[in-house]
DNA sequence: AAACGTTGCACAAACGTTTGTTCAAAAATA
DNA sequence: TATTTTTGAACAAACGTTTGTGCAACGTTT
């Protein structure tokens, strides 16, 4: 049994290939193939369960439907999040996504970048790790739309969509500061992350709106659970402890909230918390955290738009936007 | 700026194609090409860039080094986490990953095999959603590789890893019923996946294995919170409440977890609690889950291995694995 | 009946690779 | 010097598509 193939086709039924190409692409009657001719050949191709093959026709057009998806850590609620919603949207646009994960390093990313190049995928969506936009940029710049997706870069041509994250991070510690808190710390993810370094801008600009800048503190280094767990316990220790804490994402206040019961802290009675990163278990902790909720869908949604206005017409000006985030009250804040 | 392929190389370096093929797969001195040639030839496609076209190569060569990987639901924290293990491995084995969401459907599903068919993977790895493994078998037989994960079909050739579901019931029920508990109510997901049967099964033979064949419930019919909020909340509202629960998930376990605090009840001295599949947020939760294990990286890494094994020789006797999964004391179970 | 428009399809090139085969020139041997 | 061997590389086909063009046969008009 070997492969069905428009050529083979074209053998059995006796037509040449252009027209079986043409009759399974719809393009019957442009081209004036008969009806009978129609029938016949459409007949044998679901017979021998025909699909034809992306590979060829790739090579042939140009274009392969295909989108590269690349993420720090696909093992992360936040991005097995997004990454949900983009394989769903692409679907939707008659694409399909080729999915790497970069470990969160930089190298791990250009491969996965140059991989995917190879690949010849049409565009790519990319949370970028890597402090500089240059290559990406090299690369939409030579006809491969690039879309960045939660981080992105400062100056850069390319589009990106991502949450606004100072007004999130603003909103979050006014919201303690409403709530009598003055010694608020903030535990921060990887600092050079630009998600990062906004949050701690918007952090900064509440306290200071409110005259509490000598209560800023920043610490911490990464988004994981153990960076949440190991400041935490130093701050814990130490002589004056906050009252509150914003946790830069949601591993992050899992650690925050282990190393709070292991100092036999109750939450929000003797530590307040606060914690960007909306997810599903948040609401069955003990109390249930308030935090600050990303549009997760809408940025996944926007994406895809935006890779395919870009794979359409390459001269349209690139869209940065920045979604507004989601305040979700929960108990994890005590009124001082 | 055009795209520099082996063609243009040979162009510019004045070269035949076939030699720079050769060089650019360091097939030089098996062919005899002059180390001189090979460096010129080198020089020139780093100088450019070139990068292969992996869809031109894969039309010529017959294999794309790609692998396709269907799961119901990538938003779900047990597929993602699968997810990531297998596309790490394949990585490393020089594969690529074509990521599809059958969206618990059986539609969904056979859509998205055709869809990976058509781009002309090596391989597939697929959570299956339908009930009957003939579609895969016959893939299978028409040299595209299918392995099975998670879910799998009671009679089929195809090879499949999963976890023993029936011991990790048993041992789960078991560890209830030592702690003197009798009336166990089982929250089943999908009733017709074969992960749920078999933990259905492995729940009944304990409680028949003690003599409690007459306490055993089983209510559900899907692995949501939904479900295991529902469910339990009829539970709770009846006459005989149970003193114990076994959910099949950690999505029903959620479920169940919050209609128990609902109704007031606290666990474990109201109610006890153990669940299928390990995540980490159960460890935060007051109290923490008692839980079954599945070993996820053993799985997909198994996966991947068996995977390229069928691609290799086809002969090869299917291999069929059910791994033992660790039952993971917390503090939900209480002793009567 | 001659000229012409239509209908229905076939031919062939191209996309970027890999690879079996061929072949001239250089080197080695006789 | 004449012959053989080795060296270094080119030629060409094939993978499965799409698409611009060509061209018979038939039908219509004058």
């Amino acid at each position: 049994m070997d492969k069905t193939t428009i050529t083979s086709i074209a053998q059995t039924t006796g037509f040449s290939i252009s027209t079986i190409s043409r009759v399974l692409n719809g393009k019957a009657e442009k081209y004036r193939i008969s009806p009978k001719t129609v029938e016949i050949i459409e007949k044998e191709a679901s017979r021998c369960n025909y699909s034809p093959s992306l590979i060829a026709r790739g090579l042939r057009m140009n274009k392969t439907h295909t989108i590269g998806l690349v993420v720090p850590s696909i093992d992360n609620p936040f991005f097995a999040n997004v990454a949900s919603v983009i394989v769903r949207e692409a679907k939707n646009a008659g694409y399909t996504i080729v999915l790497m994960d970069s470990a969160e390093s930089e190298t791990g990313e250009t491969e996965c970048v140059r991989s995917l190049l190879s690949h010849r995928i049409d565009g790519m969506i990319v949370v970028p790790c890597g402090v500089s936009p240059d290559y990406l940029e090299k690369i939409d710049q030579d006809n491969i739309p690039v879309v960045l997706v939660d981080r992105y870069f400062e100056r850069t041509r390319l589009p990106y969509v991502s949450t606004d994250n100072f007004s999130g991070a603003y909103e979050a510690t006014e919201h303690l500061i409403r709530h009598g808190h003055k010694h608020i710390v903030c535990l921060q993810g990887n600092p050079v992350a630009t998600p990062t370094k906004n949050r701690v801008a918007g952090y900064l600009k509440a306290l200071s709106d409110h005259g509490l800048e000598q209560f800023a503190t920043i610490v911490g280094n990464d988004f994981s659970v153990q960076n949440g767990y190991g400041e935490t316990k130093l701050l814990l220790a130490s002589d004056n402890r906050p009252s509150a804490l914003f946790a830069l994402s949601n591993t992050i206040a899992l650690g925050a909230y282990k190393a709070a019961r292991e100092a036999g802290l109750t939450i929000p009675d003797d530590l307040s918390l606060v914690c960007f990163d909306n997810y599903m278990y948040l609401d069955y902790l003990e109390p249930p955290v308030t935090r600050v909720a990303q549009p997760i869908d809408e940025i996944g949604v926007l994406a895809i738009k935006i890779l395919l206005r870009s794979m359409e017409k390459r001269d349209e000006r690139s869209s940065q936007l920045l979604l507004p985030p989601t305040l979700l009250l929960a108990k994890s804040v005590r009124q001082l």
